[in-house]
DNA sequence: TATTGTTATACTCTATAACTATA
DNA sequence: TATAGTTATAGAGTATAACAATA
């Protein structure tokens, strides 16, 4: 028995470890496609729906607004995004992904989702659909902190 | 509508804001209780069962071994842990928790998860249990890497 | 020679503050 | 004066490699 008389684990104790699991799924994908983790973070961002400032972006992504200039450099320089001052207010720049970037985040995308499937295999069958739902509910509530 | 064709979004894309809600949730209570967060996590490690050798501790909570001494050392200085030479082999360490470090655990604890609870809270009831359980499954299953 | 723990070093990541350009 | 973006600097966190003690 690894429980204990506590009752139940930490959340974030519990998810630690599954998140490293996650990452170490991820990192051999986004190798082989040529892409960095922030940069696709970027990239599935900007596939969602494009965004009118570099620091609205930096903070739906969690990130900091100076953390993610180079990640844009790079980005707008291989043609994944473009990313023009606005014309009514030339201190914004206008942030959306092309067609070539985002046929690089599906083909990302759909590598990790295959690998994370082999993960969620685990589960029986009813119970994965519903985790994800709940993990979706409480990711998006999280966000409202 | 935030979702994309793509089907779903990716597990990471979803737990890293919940891990930021979570670590954001932890962060003062553990000021509160004057213990680090990594040393929290020795002890609540050391809580469920003891450990032979500190290498084996530093890969149970996803830490590398030279990360862990200065925590240990300060966790033993403040007696909330004990660190003996195992007789057999006087290389290894033989590491518990004091009483008094099971106390602080435990307070911590609590206080984490009536915080959680509050998180969790927003989630139908029957819910909840499920999904607590799946991401036990999940995370046990993940460290099997 | 191999292993445990330790220390020292270098490297990466991140946050803070200062600067520019526009408004 | 205030804001978006940028750059530079410093700090924290982490990994790598070398070392000492024991087997």
């Amino acid at each position: 028995m690894t429980e204990e008389a506590s009752g139940r684990r930490d959340l974030a104790a519990m998810l630690g470890p599954l998140m490293r699991s996650l990452i170490a799924i991820e990192l051999p994908v986004l190798e082989a496609h040529g892409i960095a983790m922030w940069a696709y973070s970027v990239l599935t961002a900007l596939s969602e729906s494009p965004v009118r400032t570099q620091a609205a972006l930096a903070d739906e992504i969690g990130a900091d607004k100076t953390r993610i200039i180079k990640i844009l450099d790079e980005l707008q320089e291989r043609g994944l995004i473009t990313r023009e001052p606005d014309p009514g207010d030339r201190r914004v720049r206008l942030l959306s992904v092309t067609a070539k970037g985002r046929r690089l985040q599906q083909a990302v995308q759909a590598d990790i989702h295959r690998e994370e499937d082999r993960l969620l295999g685990t589960l029986p069958d009813g119970e994965r659909q519903r985790f994800l739902q709940t993990i979706h509910a409480l990711s998006t509530s999280a966000r409202g902190e």
